[in-house]
DNA sequence: CGAATCTTTGAACTGAGTCAATTAAAGTGG
DNA sequence: CCACTTTAATTGACTCAGTTCAAAGATTCG
């Protein structure tokens, strides 16, 4: 229907801005040894979302997850004072809107940090073609995993005791992510702001910049505005180990590496 | 093998504490109207473990699920310097384990509250079962659907601004999931100390006494060791509601009741 | 260029953590 | 069944990390 629909002939090469084929969906979330032929026939829609506009609202009804091909998101609520939770982040090649499932409405909504696009995947026929392409299955199975996952590294991100050590995982967490996708471990562009970051780690903003100084003044990164830049990942580690009833270390000034 | 293994007539109401059947386990878990004869067939080991013991301990391979038969337990994680996270507490009906599932380990513990026991779900089986019956993939979709709000629970309470808003949300979190499973949602035994509560709240286990006091001062509730009585729910979900940033009302004197 | 938003920094206040001591409950074993 | 020990829970006093309020740079965008 769109301008490259009739000159395909390698799939996996025509970017179609508004579909893709069911391999490059598998591949996204690195299960690409699982593409086949049949995967490379099958396709979905896509849906670009522009900066800070709504993929999905919360109470939505659940029809569809999607897959995040481009850009990134963040999942909130917002409750009744108008006060924003922010709740998580997404990006490249993660499985969004399972929270919708057992009620059958969205618990959060998306929206989108920069301009993104989604692979749309009707839940319905997800389902069916987990019956006939183990791929398929595993897609789900890896949704799962990774749902169940994050919730217990969210929890050890926003329990840590200081603000400095919970600013210190979110970076680490983040670099860890951005690497797992091919990315440089060592300088992070972060697409939310200040106050969607306190938000998910249940902190002030201020906070947050102040703790961003601090790391900064310690030595272990350097930041400028989004841009953030791992210096000292081992002290960065030190700091990020640091737990609640842990050694009273003086919170700002650890400079004195540790590990032999 | 046990004492009431030849005389099974009605299935469902005999209670062989080694097995159960997979229409019990529907029940246990909610989806009691997918039960049928088919699924009455089917049997599960179950496991007891004594208070304070280990179900399984994180880095064990990924094997199996349990659900929850009788009893309580509690999911953490011990870090190096022998500080206990607490990721979460499960009761009866809730499927254990998931968090294994993506990368073959587990991640967290899972200790016993109280006495209890679960029904072992061999995670293979469970999968090739979901190809047969269809009541199985719904096991397995609403575990993963309750695991995915979950994620989205925790995050709301631990991310609240105040150590009273936390524990009243704790509270009234607890309550409903009482409810849900025919308990009375006014009186509750909690059955982890303070300071599983503290830690899975990220406070200290002094700051969720002084708030228990607190909150019963205030007249919304009434504590007497772990026994807790919800005195005046409306007062304790107005302490809930606050946010970060919402009015900033009196931390524990919100005694006037607000609502219409 | 100005308007709006985001970020940083400062100063004052306070909620929650830490330390310490007391009380209560639950085991243990004679 | 009663001392004795151990663990859990509460309470108080003190301190400090983090919030709040305020104001000044930076950045983006129309």
């Amino acid at each position: 229907m769109t301008t490259t629909s009739r000159s395909v002939r390698r799939p996996q090469l025509v970017t179609d801005p508004a579909r893709c084929t069911a391999s490059e969906l598998l591949r996204w979330v690195g299960l690409g040894d699982r593409a086949d032929a049949e995967s490379d026939a099958i396709m979905f829609m896509m849906r670009r979302v522009r900066a800070e506009q709504a993929l999905l609202l919360e109470d939505q009804p659940f029809e569809n997850l999607y897959c995040v091909a481009a850009g990134s998101f963040k999942s909130a609520q917002v409750d009744v004072e108008g006060y924003e939770q922010v709740l998580g982040f997404a990006m490249h090649g993660d499985i969004l809107g399972l929270d919708g499932l057992l009620h059958g409405r969205q618990a959060t909504s998306l929206i989108a940090l920069e301009d993104s696009s989604v692979a749309v995947l009707p839940f319905r026929l997800l389902l069916e073609m987990s019956h006939q392409m183990p791929a398929f299955e595993g897609l789900l199975l890896q949704a799962t995993g990774v749902e169940s996952l994050n919730r217990v590294e969210n929890q050890n991100l926003i329990a840590a005791s200081s603000s400095e050590v919970r600013v210190a995982r979110f970076l680490l967490h983040f670099a860890q992510r951005q690497a797992a996708l091919g990315h440089s471990d060592k300088s992070l562009r972060l697409r939310m702001t200040r106050r969607d970051i306190a938000s998910f780690l249940g902190l002030a903003h201020e906070t947050v910049s102040r703790a961003l100084t601090s790391l900064a003044a310690a030595g272990s990164i350097s930041v400028s505005q989004r841009d953030v830049r791992i210096v000292d990942a081992d002290l960065l580690r030190e700091v990020q180990r640091m737990t609640r009833g842990s050694a009273r270390c003086r919170p700002s000034s650890v400079a004195r590496p540790i590990a032999a």
